[in-house]
DNA sequence: AATGTCGTCAACCGCCAAGAA
DNA sequence: TTTCTTGGCGGTTGACGACAT
């Protein structure tokens, strides 16, 4: 037997709300308030709705603090870090935007930054068919092309996890050079720009840090080319570790900033019960070592200008 | 002008967690 | 402690308009 429903399909409208009806809804909530329980709502204000749709009406359109129109370019950039954080939170997400509601966050993903993500994938056609991989387990990662879904192994559960969220074409980047200890990193990406996802770190604090992000501008067409600006290059410092568990975690720039030098920086917390969607696993033993081996070169004149 | 395709976004669905009974 | 109710959330759908053919 399933669930019962929350209200009577067949008495109650659906569809869209028409202006009788939201002027209805706003003026009891502003006049009573929600008195805490939205199934009982809609009979005191006398709408044939059901209780959870006058919610979400009120909570994603009526209430007098939500901001309509289009996003700005700095709600772009939080609304890509944090998804790259934290993955499809996006009562959470919305809740760094303020007027912008969890539903209209998630249309905006899906609809715009979504395909500004796949489009520096490399892929147009489809979400999940990326056209690079990135795959690594405890001792190495490697690049591969047009692959089909690989897999990961982490050190807690030892069971594959599929890589669905970390994917870019890296394979014609270079890299070279040589890192310190919490050396700022950049990762040259002829035609890729911006931020993303990706992110290493070792087990404890003194050996090398990578981070790998990218985004790519659609308007452009950019070739390899050695004069990029210098914000187009993915960049990376902090203190992130993996703690035994093998989950990477605490992650910084500096003392004030959560995120890196260009929004480009993100790592996942730690969630109870497992690894969360963007929750990436042991990478304790990938190494610079292991990335040059793979033929990606860290540049170090751009090191230098940091 | 008619038809098809695509993009957008409001709304719904169903699951889960928290709290009340 | 268990069951039930409700709110909250993310995923998905479908209506509709814009644009292409």
């Amino acid at each position: 037997m399933g669930r019962a429903p929350c209200c009577d399909k067949d008495s109650v409208k659906r569809g869209p709300w028409s202006l009788e009806e939201d002027a209805t809804l706003k003026s009891y909530i502003q006049n009573h308030g929600t008195g805490g329980n939205w199934m009982a709502l809609p009979r005191k204000a006398g709408l044939r709705r059901c209780g959870k749709s006058c919610r979400l009406r009120w909570l994603n359109y009526l209430r007098p603090d939500i901001k309509h129109g289009g996003f700005t370019e700095e709600e772009d950039n939080i609304i890509c870090t944090l998804h790259s954080q934290m993955g499809s939170r996006w009562s959470v997400i919305a809740a760094q935007l303020p007027g912008r509601t969890d539903n209209e966050v998630k249309n905006y993903w899906n609809t715009k930054l979504k395909k500004k993500k796949q489009l520096l994938t490399g892929n147009t056609s489809n979400a999940t068919t990326k056209s690079d991989k990135m795959i690594y387990s405890h001792d190495h990662m490697s690049f591969v092309s047009k692959a089909e879904p690989h897999s990961f192994v982490t050190s807690a559960s030892s069971q594959p996890q599929n890589l669905t969220d970390i994917s870019f074409g890296l394979s014609s980047a270079s890299f070279q050079g040589s890192l310190g200890n919490s050396d700022p990193v950049q990762l040259y990406c002829p035609g890729l720009m911006d931020v993303s996802e990706f992110g290493a770190t070792s087990k404890n604090s003194s050996t090398s840090t990578l981070i790998v992000s990218l985004s790519q501008d659609s308007s452009s067409n950019i070739s390899h080319s050695s004069s990029f600006a210098l914000d187009k290059f993915v960049s990376l410092a902090g203190n992130g570790y993996v703690d035994d568990s093998g989950v990477l975690t605490g992650w910084g720039f500096g003392s004030s900033r959560p995120y890196g030098l260009d929004n480009s920086l993100i790592f996942p917390e730690k969630l109870d019960g497992g690894f969360g969607p963007t929750c990436y696993p042991n990478m304790g033993d990938f190494t610079f070592t292991d990335i040059k081996s793979q033929g990606v070169v860290l540049d170090p004149n751009v090191i230098n200008q940091y």
